[in-house]
DNA sequence: TAGATTTTGTTATGATATAACAAGTCAAAC
DNA sequence: GTTTGACTTGTTATATCATAACAAAATCTA
């Protein structure tokens, strides 16, 4: 299998790993962000900026009422249709993804490259890895057109056990 | 890309489909399923059986709570407890699965084989064909593998439109 | 600035899922 | 055939996720 994907390898990693300074990736999706949405005539007002900000400084997949909670703390307004507005218009804008097996959302990296968002979710940790695989869009959307199917989104969640729980689980055992 | 895995041609169909009879697909499910069960020894109790076989008569996934109202009706106890226990063991043995991105369940025509569930979704009708694709499978664990991570579970669901609807939307314009 | 459009505030409700503990059922062991 | 223990179900309450509907405010356009 070759691994000559895009972006694959700019983004694969753990947000957790202590090797990366994760406000580097905050400054870049938010530059991201506020350019696409200009150039896209889309108004990046204060709470969803600020939304997306906090999406990116969680670690994890963030839920809706997580989100609220922290935006409720900063003065915006605590009512739930005020986070699921500015969910709905990151998602829509392609700065967050939902990962639907957590309700959860997680700021995408490559929100200027049209992809589709595959994730590997850590059961242990809960960790979240956003990979591309062109080999794998291409496959299934010639599977999919077998079928007569014309395919319009994918939701690829794969669930297990990260390397660096997969050490720790190792350890534990010895 | 070949097609020759195990079963994909043996359920590959819509369920609305006017070729076939859905009463067979129930009678050969709930079999199955009384001898998995007989074989794990586990208790197909009264509502589990009734459960999944509503499960089946329903053409399309069925959220967790139309299906407690079917029950109800049928002086089944009526609290949410009594249809996620029947849910989480029909899932548990494998006898249906769950659609994340709907919040339904839908038999699984395949119990007796060990399997992932990937999932065509008509955005339109909203039918739903689960298919089974060994190369997918094996393409996605290696790819996990090459990121240290050991999979469990796949969550695969496509959506898009179906050869039907498909027929249909271009009838409309001409 | 007037009028149109978009965004936000606010209240209420709908939809999905689980916690906790009591009571009932069943089958093997005695 | 009763006891015992495992499993299953009943019941109440609550947690969690998401949207409807309409009013008010902010922003843009002309
Ligand atoms: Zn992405
Ligand atoms: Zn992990
Ligand atoms: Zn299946
Ligand atoms: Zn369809």
């Amino acid at each position: 299998m070759k691994t000559t994907e895009p972006h694959q390898s700019e983004h694969e990693h753990e947000h957790q790993s202590s090797s990366h300074n994760h406000n580097d990736c905050i400054d870049s999706a938010l530059a991201t962000a506020e350019t696409l949405c200009v150039q896209q005539g889309q108004r990046l007002t204060k709470v969803r900026r600020r939304a997306l900000e906090l999406i990116w400084e969680s670690h994890r997949p963030l839920g809706a009422y997580q989100l609220l909670a922290k935006l409720a703390e900063e003065g915006f307004n605590s009512a739930p249709p005020t986070v699921y507005r500015a969910l709905d218009f990151l998602l829509a804008a392609g700065l967050i993804h939902k990962v639907e097996s957590m309700n959860a959302y997680l700021g995408c990296a490559h929100a200027d490259k049209a992809h589709k968002g595959y994730f590997l979710i850590c059961d242990d940790c809960h960790n979240v890895m956003e990979f591309d695989y062109q080999d794998i869009h291409t496959a299934l959307i010639a599977k999919a057109a077998q079928q007569g199917f014309e395919l319009r989104a994918e939701t690829i969640e794969l669930t297990g056990l990260c390397s660096k729980c997969k050490s720790k689980a190792a350890g534990a055992i010895a």
